[in-house]
DNA sequence: GTAGTCATGTAAGAGGTTACATGATTAG
DNA sequence: CTAATCATGTAACCTCTTACATGACTAC
């Protein structure tokens, strides 16, 4: 039930709409935690009935209303006392290596292919999180600025390096995929012959 | 719906029980896809129903029956099928890594035993990893056996080395998970000061 | 007989995805 | 006036988890 953490812990910053939520959930929560519509606006209003959070109704121009969260005494201890928790490691599932297991019924162009675009995901991702954990380090997210405004500035720089730390996470598995998936494309270099195509390398 | 697919690329071998196919989740096709008994024989039911499959029911006993389930034609063509397209790249949700991110809110001693469980998790699982591994590269596992027992010896590298390759990429997974704990328990030293514990290795 | 293994299911619930659906407000 | 954005929901469906449930067979 981390749904219900990543939202705790965005709105643990500042109250807002569940729209807003979804702005940052694009941006920052949704790096870790991506959560489309469908599943934020029903689960504030589960939270709100959990007594987690707490809504007032907003006007929004004349006739439109708007719901706007923010955290009560109760949600900030549920965040605490998750972030105090071992590390939930769930059964992992590994579809993309698992398909890997039946290449041998497969022609090495979609092998190829397969490890190409592989390579291409994760350069994406880490170039994400990269471009996050620059500006966590730098202390320009915008967001992070505002987390930090309601904090002690004794706090900075450990609010700063955890969040830095958890992106590294990310960059350094994004790092083990793409050099994995090398190697896998010499192996299949090795077990087929070398490819005629000129291997364009991007 | 990749649980589908991990129940013909185990049938793929030869048929079998929904009860035998447990033991085979557990020992090989469960180390990249896990599955339990209220998974599978739904499943199987559900398979059989799309023509994937068809089940010989056997005697087992006096009174006892027990459905044995093979691969039709149709089976053995989705797992090619599925083999053959591109890397199922979900939107990856990382509960381990999102909690790191609010652990300025917890004390340093949760924050240590927080990566030593990790470090810990990945060390077993790798080793399984590992152990696989090296029983598919020395074709000794007995489920690899019976699969090359039936297909071309041309055909037997390839299958042995994509098994092998895949193997790898969670091993090196789990290599990278371990470095990036041993890089964050530094880092909680570094923040917090170091730790009074004879910092016990093993 | 009794414990362990073989064998197969069902039910409830949690969590997530995709699609559908609606309407107000604001900027041009 | 019209398009983009703000704002909030519902419904159907899929997958997985946990727990409950049953019964035959085999080795001791």
């Amino acid at each position: 039930m981390s749904l219900r953490h990543a939202i705790l812990g965005v709105l643990s910053v500042e109250p807002m709409t569940g729209y807003d939520l979804l702005d940052y959930f694009d941006i920052s929560a949704g790096l870790f935690w991506p959560a489309g519509q469908a599943q934020i606006y029903p689960e504030l209003r589960r939270m709100e009935r959990d007594g987690l959070l707490a809504a007032t109704v907003a006007p929004r121009g004349k006739r439109g209303k708007k719901r706007i969260y923010a955290l009560t005494p109760g949600g900030a201890d549920e965040l605490r006392r998750w972030a105090n928790e071992p590390p939930p490691h769930g059964p992992d599932r590994d579809p993309v290596r698992f398909k890997v297991t039946y290449f041998d019924q497969t022609e090495p162009a979609h092998a190829r292919a397969y490890f190409a675009a592989h390579i291409e995901h994760y350069r994406a991702r880490r170039a994400a999180w990269a471009e996050r954990a620059d500006a966590i380090r730098a202390r320009s997210a915008t967001f992070l600025r505002a987390r930090l405004a309601t904090r002690d500035p004794d706090e900075h720089e450990r609010i700063v390096a955890f969040k830095a730390l958890a992106l590294d996470g990310a960059i350094a598995r994004a790092d083990a995929e793409i050099a994995w998936a090398e190697r896998a494309l010499e192996e299949i270099d090795r077990l087929y012959g070398v490819s005629i195509s000129p291997s364009s390398p991007r």
